[in-house]
RNA sequence: GCCGCCAUCGUCUAGUGGUAGGACAAGAGGUUUUCAUCCUCUAAACAGGGGUUCAAUUCCCCUUGGCGGUACCA
C-alpha cells in the first residue's frame, strides 16, 4: 500500500502568506485524512530574495494555527551538492547541457521569438558547442548554467483536481536546472527532493500547473516514478488578481495581530475552494481532517472575502468562554488599563462578546469605560424629537434614583425595575434608555445602559449622568 | 504574442439531461431603547453563440472573459 506523504515547500522570502497557509492546510488535511505524513521543506535556493526571519515566521504561523509537521525540516540551500550531482548525471546522459549565454543574448532571442509569434524559448545555440569549447569556457571561468533538454512530443499527466492535462513539448523551454551561482532552480531541487523524500502527493498552487511537464520529463530522465499532482486554485483579491500586499494584510501573523482566531482562519481557508457537499460551515481542524477530500476541491480561483472571515471569526468568538476570551483580549486594551481589576475587564469582555468580529474591536468598543470625561454632542442625548425640558427632567429623575441605590446594590437587576416603572410613566422606554445610554457611553451605539451602569458602578454612573445634565444646561 | 487552466446570485459555493439550494454581504420586519446577537422574510446567478437530444445550467465545439505560465523567482 502507498504511504501518503505530502509537503509544504515555501520559499523564505517574507511572511507566511495567507494563500500559502491554505496550500499548507490542504496538504496537511490530505495527509492526516489518509494517516500520512506532512513535512516542511524550505526552498531557499534564491539567495537574492531570501529574507531573514521568514523561516521563523513560517514556523510561528503554522504552529499558531495548529498545523504540525512531521520529521525534520529540510533546507534546500544545504543540499546543493546533491542537486549538482543529479544535474551532472543528466549531462552525462545527454539530457542536459551547459549554456554560457548572457542575459542580453537570452532577451534578444526571446524578443525575436515573440515577434514571430512563437513561444519564447531558448534556441539551443549552446547545445552545438563542442566538448573542447565547453572545457575551455569552464576553464576560463565563464559563468554557465545547466539546461534541461526538452524532448519532442507531448507530455500528459493526470491532475487530481483537473483530470487529464496535456502540453505540447514544443511550447516548453529548455529549463535552467543549475544557476551560475551553483544553486539549483526550483524545478531541479523540487523534483530531486520530492523523490528523495518519498513525497506521494504534490499539492501545490495552480501557478505550478504549466511547469509540471518539465517536472514529469525530469522524473522520466531520472527513471523515477512521479508523485500524484493536485493543483489547487489560487486565492484572489476582490479584483480577481493574485492576492498581494497592496490589497491589505496577507501575512498570517498580521491576521493574528488583528484579532482573528486560528480556528476561524483555518475554517475559512478550508472553505476557500472546498466544501463538504452539504450546508455545514463551522468545522474544527479535526472535523476537517475527517471530511476533507481532494476531489471536492474547486477548480476556479476563489476571492478572499474578508466579510465571511469576519463572520466566521465572530462565530468562534461567541463560542469562547469568558475567561479564555478575556485572556485573548487583554493585549488589545491600552497598557494603563491593566491597572483596573481583572473582574472589571472580564465584565467588559462579557458585555461585548457578541459584538466582536475581531478581538481588536474590543479596544474601540469599550473605550468609554476607561475615560474620565466623555466627549459627545449634547444633541445625541435626545431621543427622537425629545425637547430639552423633557430630557433634563428624565436625566434628573435618573440621577435621583441612582443616588438612592446603595453602592453595593448597584446591579442590573436592581436598576432595571426602577427605570422601567419610570419609563412606563413616560410611555416610551427609549425616552429613558437612550439618554441614559448616551450619558454613560457617549456613543450612538453601545451595549445597554443597565449593563454599562452595573460595570461602571454607582459613583461613575452618577457622575456621568450629572455631567450630561451639565451639558444641556 | 504563444501555451495552459477556469467560468452558477456581489462573494464562497450545492446541484441535476426535465430551469437552481445554502452561507456571507444587502434590504425589510420581529426579539418590551441604540448597536450587536438571535429569529422570520425579500431581492440576487447558470457569460454568449452553435450543436447533440423530445429536453441542456448540466454533454461537445466555438467565442468572450478571468486567471496562471512564458526568469540563472519560487
Amino acid at each position: 500500500m502507498l504511504t501518503i506523504k505530502t509537503r509544504f515547500a515555501p520559499s523564505p522570502t517574507g511572511d507566511l502568506h495567507i494563500g500559502g497557509l491554505r496550500t499548507a492546510l490542504y496538504n496537511y488535511l490530505f495527509a492526516k485524512k489518509n494517516n500520512g505524513k506532512f513535512v516542511l521543506r524550505i526552498e531557499d535556493t534564491d539567495r537574492a530574495r531570501f529574507k531573514k526571519g521568514s523561516v521563523e515566521t513560517i514556523l510561528t504561523g503554522l504552529k499558531w494555527v495548529g498545523i504540525k509537521t512531521d520529521g525534520k525540516i529540510i533546507y534546500q540551500s544545504l543540499r546543493t551538492d546533491i542537486y549538482k550531482k543529479y544535474a551532472e548525471q543528466l549531462i552525462v546522459k545527454n539530457k542536459a547541457y551547459y549554456c554560457f549565454c548572457s542575459a542580453e543574448i537570452l532577451n534578444k532571442i526571446r524578443e525575436e521569438q515573440i515577434k514571430n509569434g512563437n513561444p519564447a524559448k531558448y534556441d539551443r545555440r549552446c547545445l552545438k558547442l563542442s566538448k573542447k569549447e565547453i572545457e575551455e569556457k569552464i576553464k576560463n571561468n565563464d559563468p554557465y548554467v545547466v539546461r534541461l533538454i526538452i524532448p519532442d512530443g507531448k507530455t500528459k499527466f493526470k491532475d487530481l483536481i483537473r483530470e487529464e492535462v496535456e502540453f505540447n513539448n514544443r511550447e516548453i523551454d529548455d529549463q535552467v536546472l543549475l544557476k551560475s551561482d551553483g544553486y539549483p532552480t526550483y524545478h531541479l531541487a523540487n523534483v530531486v527532493d520530492d523523490h528523495k523524500m518519498k513525497i506521494s502527493h504534490v499539492i501545490r498552487a495552480e501557478e505550478w500547473l504549466s511547469s509540471t511537464p518539465k517536472h514529469i520529463i525530469l522524473y522520466e530522465y531520472f527513471g523515477w516514478k512521479p508523485p500524484k499532482f493536485a493543483h489547487i486554485p489560487m486565492v484572489l483579491a476582490s479584483d480577481k488578481s493574485k492576492l498581494s500586499k497592496r490589497h491589505g494584510a496577507t501575512g498570517v501573523l498580521e491576521f493574528k495581530k488583528q484579532g482573528y482566531l486560528p480556528e476561524a482562519i483555518i475554517n475559512f481557508l478550508a472553505f476557500l475552494g472546498w466544501n463538504p457537499g452539504d450546508s455545514r460551515e463551522i468545522f474544527s481542524m479535526q472535523e476537517l481532517i475527517k471530511e476533507f477530500s481532494i476531489e471536492k476541491v474547486q477548480k476556479g480561483g476563489a476571492i478572499f472575502n474578508i466579510e465571511k472571515l469576519n463572520w466566521i471569526n465572530g462565530q468562534y468568538i461567541r463560542k469562547l468562554n469568558i475567561d479564555k476570551l478575556t485572556k485573548l483580549c487583554i493585549s488589545y486594551f491600552e497598557k494603563k488599563k491593566s491597572l483596573h481589576s481583572s473582574l472589571f475587564i472580564k465584565q467588559i469582555v462579557a458585555l461585548e462578546q457578541n459584538r466582536l468580529k475581531k478581538l481588536s474591536d474590543i479596544a474601540e468598543f469599550s473605550d468609554f469605560f476607561f475615560k474620565n470625561k466623555l466627549e459627545y454632542d449634547k444633541d445625541l442625548l435626545k431621543w427622537k424629537n425629545m425637547n430639552n425640558e423633557e430630557l433634563k427632567n428624565i436625566l434628573e429623575k435618573i440621577s435621583d434614583i441612582f443616588s438612592e441605590i446603595p453602592e453595593n446594590d448597584f446591579t442590573k437587576e436592581k436598576l432595571e425595575p426602577i427605570l422601567k416603572s419610570e419609563a412606563v410613566k413616560i410611555g416610551d422606554n427609549g425616552k429613558v434608555f437612550w439618554p441614559l445610554r448616551v450619558a454613560l457611553s457617549g456613543k450612538k451605539a453601545s451595549p445597554g445602559p443597565m449593563e454599562i451602569a452595573e460595570i461602571l458602578g454607582k459613583e461613575k454612573s452618577v457622575e456621568r449622568v450629572k455631567s450630561a445634565l451639565e451639558k444641556i444646561k
